[in-house]
This record gives C-alpha cells, sequence and structure tokens, in this order.
DNA sequence: ATGGTGGGTTCCCCA
C-alpha cells in the first residue's frame, strides 16, 4: 500500500498536474492539503473516473483538505470537534482498512511573534490533544501534511539564513515533538539521517531552479505498528519540476 | 536584494 501526502495549492488550479500524475503513480491512499475550495467546488468526477473514493473538508478561499482513496473510506472526521478552531478546513480523518489517516494542513504563522504565530502554536497544542484523546497509537496510525515546521537543521537548505524563521523556530519545533509525544515517530527519519531532503521550495525565491533551496515541512508521522508496516518514505521531486506546479512536492510512503 | 511568485478574490489576503 502507498499513501501520499501533497500540499496542491488550490486542487483545481493544480488539476493538470494532479490528473496525470494519479494515473502514473496509482497511489493507494492520497491526503491533499490547501485545495481551497468549497467540497461543492471540488473536480470530484474527474478525480473518481480514475478509481478513488473521496472524502471532502473545504471553504472558500483558503486552506481545505481532502482525501482521495481506492478503497472504501470510513469513519470520516472533519476538525477538532472544537469551534474555537473548526472555522478552518484544516484536519481530515478517516479509516481506510487497518489504517487511521488524519490528514492535516497546520497553520503557518506568518511570521514568529505575529499573532498568526502564536495561534500556530496553539493549534498544534490543540493537534496533539485530538491525537492523545481519539487515536489508539497501538492500532496503524498515519497522521501526514503540511507541518510548516522542520525537524531540525537537517531539513533546511541554509540553516543559518533560517534560524529563528518561520518554519524553523524552536518553539515550533518543541509544538512538533509536542505531538510527536504520543508516541509518533517522522517516518522518513526511520529510513535515512541524511540532510538536504525537502518538500517545499519557495516560489519567490525559485528556490526550487536555483539550486535545491528548500525545506522539509511535510511529514509522515507514524505509531508504532505504521512505522513497522512501513518500508519507505520518498519525496516526488517530478512533481515539483516542470509546468505550473505546486510549490510543495508530494510525499510517498510505501507499506507492506 | 527584507524582494520576489503564485493562487484566489476583489480592489488585497495568504503563503
Amino acid at each position: 500500500m502507498r499513501i501520499a501526502t501533497w500540499n496542491v495549492n488550490s486542487v483545481r488550479a493544480r488539476l493538470p498536474r494532479i490528473l496525470p500524475w494519479l494515473s502514473e503513480k496509482r497511489p493507494d491512499l492520497v491526503l491533499l492539503q490547501e485545495t481551497k475550495c468549497l467540497p461543492e467546488q471540488f473536480p470530484a468526477e474527474e478525480i473518481e473516473e480514475l478509481g478513488y473514493n473521496l472524502a471532502l473538508h473545504g471553504q472558500k478561499t483558503y486552506n481545505g483538505v481532502a482525501i482521495l482513496s481506492k478503497q472504501p473510506i470510513e469513519d470520516v472526521v472533519r476538525g477538532f470537534g472544537d469551534e474555537e478552531f473548526d472555522g478552518e478546513a484544516r484536519v481530515i480523518g478517516a479509516t481506510v482498512g487497518d489504517v487511521l489517516a488524519l490528514c492535516v494542513y497546520v497553520v503557518n504563522g506568518q511570521e514568529v511573534g505575529a499573532p498568526k504565530y502564536d495561534y500556530k502554536l496553539r493549534w498544534m497544542e490543540r493537534l496533539g490533544t485530538f491525537l492523545r484523546e481519539r487515536y489508539d497509537m497501538g492500532e496503524k496510525v498515519v497522521v501526514a501534511g503540511d507541518f510548516n515546521v522542520t525537524f531540525d537543521d537537517r531539513d533546511i537548505y541554509d540553516p543559518d539564513k533560517w534560524r529563528d524563521r518561520i518554519l524553523c523556530s524552536t518553539p515550533e519545533r518543541e509544538a512538533l515533538a509536542g505531538i510527536l509525544d504520543c508516541g509518533l515517530a517522522d517516518g522518513l527519519r526511520h529510513f535515512t539521517d541524511e540532510g538536504g531532503i525537502y518538500t517545499w521550495w519557495d516560489f519567490r525565491t525559485r528556490g526550487f531552479q536555483r539550486g535545491n533551496r528548500g525545506l522539509r515541512i511535510d511529514h509522515f508521522l507514524l505509531s508504532p505498528p505504521a512505522l513497522a508496516a512501513c518500508r519507505g518514505v520518498e519525496v516526488d521531486l517530478e512533481a515539483r519540476a516542470g509546468d505550473k506546479p505546486s510549490d510543495h512536492a508530494p510525499v510517498v510512503a510505501t507499506f507492506e
């Protein structure tokens, strides 16, 4: 089984890249972030024609998450069930086979010290609480998405430049570690200690084209049974190249 | 190069 996470930066704008990618790669389960549309605006028919079932959680203009699955999708959950946070469509979860999947789009935070930064830290704390309260880590739990945080300096092309900046600050990293505290592991780091593996490259600085100037902020967090079944986590760099890409590459985890 | 590009919306916000 292969599970992918991909921040597509608008599912409608990205459809010419998403459809061929689904046809070619045929992932079993796909977790999308930043769909940026209401459920009724989602290009459902085109994706269903490729053999996927859908579960959607969207809003106008911003955010939006979705689950695409070859297998039936059961027990769909949208949001934390906490009105303080659920005005934004950032979380959708479901059961697919024996996998409990949660698709997350963590708050970006704008810049360190901004009001949105404080909101980001509180949002991440709430995600940790949600996971502790609602998930049995003895099951195959896969929490994946755009976390908008690097784990450490191996995840940054230029750590000195990014030191203490948004996506890289110590409080954000501590908040991310707090999410893992319930028993999840960084899937990619189970397989490699190498740096230089990135999932996002800034459009504005043309970081992808100008020498792989990226950050790793899209992650697979795995419970012990999910980690035991995982055979690899890889970034699909081809999907970040070419015409009209998202600023994020898909990350694909393979399971036995 | 404290800018830039890209997506959605509306005369600007967000990333």
